[in-house]
DNA sequence: ATGGTTGCCTCGCAA
């Protein structure tokens, strides 16, 4: 599951990936936003929206079905500065993925809600709680809104396997963060019961961010039976 | 101490 593909759907370079031997589908818009979603099985029942507000033209969700499982990319909204639009855009769109992950938990299927919620669930998740208070991230809106969701009956993937650590997916490009290992948990893999039940492995991948022209995002990765 | 970095919508913006 992609996130912040930042092109339009169109500009997505589909054919270099199915040469790679994966099955795709990109929703992009220009230069903002955009998430895409590779399986190595058939994709099919490709929704391109998060429902809830068809005046949206925000590029932020893709859900298929693939390989016997449900799965949805997301791009949660950032939400700064808090006490603007932007922020009341991330509540309300936060609102709108809990409709949704309530209607796919009817479905009984095994489903995986994953990518940048920008959401830190605890200050566990946070670098330095105290200086990221005032962030969109951290608010408590933001956070009794991922707890709503986790409660509906999913399971927090890489913390429900790592209880104690940091795991942080995200640092930020400026003052050295990564460097100084100044990081935020906030991308996450959410798993209904069906898949919940055949999860054996979770974690973060950071070899990723320590490349050249490194993304700001490191890879959240879980495994299946 | 409100800094600094990245990339496009380019000398402002969103992250």
């Amino acid at each position: 599951m992609l996130q912040e593909i930042k092109c339009l759907t169109e500009d997505f370079p589909i054919l270099d990936i199915k040469a790679l031997g994966y099955e795709g589908v990109a929703v992009g818009q220009k230069a903002y936003n955009g998430v895409a979603l590779l399986s190595t099985q058939p994709i099919t029942d490709v929704i391109d929206r998060l429902p809830g507000d068809d005046g949206d033209p925000q590029a932020r969700y893709v859900e298929v079905k693939t390989g016997g499982v449900r799965v949805a990319s997301i791009y949660l909204p950032n939400g700064n500065p808090v006490g603007t639009d932007k922020f009341t855009y991330k509540l309300g769109w936060m609102d709108r993925l809990t409709a949704r992950a309530r209607e796919l938990l009817a479905s009984e299927e095994p489903v995986i809600l994953a990518g940048d919620y920008n959401v830190c669930p605890t200050d566990v998740d946070v670098y330095d709680p105290a200086a990221l208070a005032g962030d969109a991230l951290c608010q408590p809106q933001s956070r009794a809104r991922f707890r709503t969701l986790v409660n509906l009956g999913y399971t927090d993937a890489i913390r429900a396997l790592n209880p104690t650590e940091h795991l942080y997916t995200y640092w930020d490009y400026q003052a050295g963060a990564w460097q100084r290992d100044l990081g935020l948990r906030i991308d996450h893999l959410l798993l209904s019961p069906q898949a919940a039940d055949r999860l054996i492995a979770a974690g973060v991948d950071r070899t990723p961010r320590g490349e050249e022209k490194a993304s700001d995002h490191t890879p959240a990765w879980c495994e299946l039976t």
